[in-house]
RNA sequence: GACCCCGUAGCUCAAUGGAUAGAGCAAGGGUUUCCUAAACCUUAGAUGCAGGUUCGAUUCCUGCCGGGGUCACCA
């Protein structure tokens, strides 16, 4: 039977809503809420050891069994500890990564792929039925300019980077933009020439995003790219019209929003289609496919017109069940050195496969060889993830690489020490008894952070930042570096030799549970846990 | 100009309306006959400005200043 997590119980013996929290500082207790009722009583019991009320704040210090016994419960459950059903019934999709073919997966998509990834593993370990969809970004008026520019150049070579090269010459002139527009119509209408080009430029993409997935270790469940949406345009269109939502202007078909000074374009005056028909297309058919009762769109912040524009016009077209959430994560961008957006058009990228190659050479100069590409591809991730999704991030390579101190392996390397020890110890606590244990300083800090993965995890998934689950996992892997630098976990000192035992029993038990909080926090994260570095 | 996001230590970033604002990097000083020093300990250092709401504001509201993004035929 699982324990009942101790902060429901609190909850419910407290009996009001109340906002209960850690207090920072700790010597006012495990648990604090402030209130102004009176009758707000809370008393000592078998969980409880002390209640305190200073002004109107009442601090709750947990028993230290309670505490102590969360180990064992974290031993018990394993990889499924810190996990909950509280999504159970509840379906979520998941759009994330979305690279564009024909460019290369640039560092602009690594947050969506890294912050996508972590609220799948996320939401998964909740309880949700998850579906995660790579919007590939296949179609569009920029394989139009793409065609034109193949066909102008009469090149073959379909490397990405000379198909970025000619993007960009392409955006060197403005009076291409009709050649760009009318071969999109082209494409749209089934022309065999411009679809045997727009083919095998996907081709190419795709292999190039493969290896950067493998690298990343990222597996997204479908990828209906937007090129699949290309056949239910028409009934989007047709619908719109039909519902009196869409109107024209300037030739095009447009969708007011009210309170909205720029309308949304479903159909640009040449006819063809726009992001925007997809998205609506695309709303439609998840909808009847998986029925969602939330959708997360890990899209960066500069879409956030589009998307409140495509959830206004989803509405008034009826593509969003009651009660449905549909929600734009809008994540800051990284800026170049100068604080500035990396320009695709201007070829202003950098590659993230160039990021990551330099990351695990930077892994392996420091150590273990075998460990690199863990080291250096949890490191990039953990950076992304660190930061709070809706900040900027200035690119910085060093900063990027970091080893050391708030980093990916920094928790690696708490991990594999824990491993490494409970290699050699592990034998010493095939039974243990937690109960009655007197923790000291150092193993107290350890183990009142022990019982807060579950509630980290929850916050984490439900307010869409994983940046919180980091600051919690490096928390605890500082406190258990203190312990262990201070304190032999193997050989502990101690008067009387049945001490001793207790003492390593309790040690083994607290450093096998605070590695696999470690390695439960870093999966969910997306980041591999090596047992050696 | 309008709208959205951001302004926290020298730098890069955290912080659920709470009680003494946390880290990392960089800088100074220390720790290894002992379980992995990618570690630990230690010194110094911060909420852009002005109001408001509140018992209490880094957090919410208004204005200003600064940065970023976006503003119909790119996605």
């Amino acid at each position: 039977m699982a324990q009942r997590p101790v902060r429901e119980y609190l909850l419910e013996k407290i009996g009001k809503v109340v906002k209960l929290e850690h207090p920072e500082i700790e010597k006012r207790g495990d648990y604090s809420f402030y209130t102004t009722d009176k009758d707000v009583m809370i008393k000592e019991d078998e969980v409880i050891e002390k209640v305190e009320r200073v002004g109107g704040f009442v601090n709750i210090w947990l028993k230290n069994d309670v505490l102590v016994n969360q180990i064992d419960e974290v031993i018990r459950r394993g990889q499924q500890y810190g996990g909950s059903t509280g999504g159970s019934g509840k379906r979520v999709i998941i759009d994330y990564s979305a690279p564009n073919i024909a460019k290369p997966f640039g560092i602009g998509h690594l947050r969506s792929t890294i912050i996508g990834q972590a609220l799948y593993n996320l939401y998964k370990f909740c309880g949700w039925d998850v579906v995660g969809d790579n919007h590939l970004g296949d179609w569009g008026t920029q394989f139009g300019k793409l065609i034109f520019m193949i066909k102008n150049t009469d090149t073959a070579d379909y490397s990405i980077d000379n198909l970025e090269k000619l993007y960009v010459e392409f955006h060197k002139h403005a009076e291409w933009e009709d050649e760009g527009r009318k071969w999109f119509k082209k494409l749209e209408e089934g022309d065999a020439e411009a679809k045997e080009i727009w083919e095998k430029c996907v081709k190419v993409s795709m292999a190039e995003f493969d290896r950067i997935y493998e690298l990343l270790g990222v597996k997204i469940d479908a990828a209906f790219g937007e090129s699949f949406y290309e056949d239910m345009m028409i009934g989007v269109i047709e619908e719109a019209k039909r519902k009196g939502v869409m109107h024209e202007s300037e030739g095009a078909g447009v969708i007011e929003i009210p309170g909205i000074k720029t309308p949304l374009m479903l159909l640009k005056s040449d006819g063809g289609t726009t992001y925007a028909t997809r998205d609506l297309a695309t709303l439609k058919f998840r909808r009847e496919k998986w029925d969602p009762d939330m959708v997360i769109y890990e899209v960066g912040a500069e879409q956030g017109l589009h998307f409140e524009q495509v959830f206004a016009a989803a509405n008034m077209l009826g593509y969003i069940k009651e009660g449905e959430r549909l929600v734009h994560t809008k994540h800051g961008l990284y800026l170049d050195m100068d604080g500035k957006k990396f320009a695709t058009r201007k070829g202003k990228t950098i590659k993230l496969e160039e990021v990551l190659e330099e990351a695990i050479e930077r892994a392996r100069k420091l150590g273990n060889t075998d460990q690199a590409q863990a080291v250096g591809i949890g490191a990039i991730k953990y950076f992304d993830l660190m930061h709070s999704v809706q900040s900027n991030i200035v690119f910085d390579w060093e900063k990027m690489m970091n080893l050391q101190g708030n980093s990916g392996p920094y928790l690696q390397y708490t991990h594999a020490r824990i491993e490494s020890v409970i290699r050699q110890g592990g034998k010493l606590m095939e039974r243990y008894n937690l109960s009655n244990y007197r923790v000291n300083k150092e193993e107290e800090r350890v183990v009142k952070m022990i019982y807060r993965f579950g509630e980290v995890v929850e916050e984490s998934a439900s307010r869409l930042a994983p940046n919180l689950l980091c600051g919690y996992l490096f928390e605890l892997a500082q406190r258990f570096n203190t312990f262990y630098n201070k304190h032999s976990i193997l050989t502990p000192t101690g008067a009387a030799e049945e001490e001793r035992g207790r003492t390593r029993e309790f040690r083994l038990a607290m450093t096998k549970a605070t590695g696999i909080i470690i390695r439960n926090g870093l999966t969910l994260l997306g980041i591999e846990a090596p047992g050696r570095m």
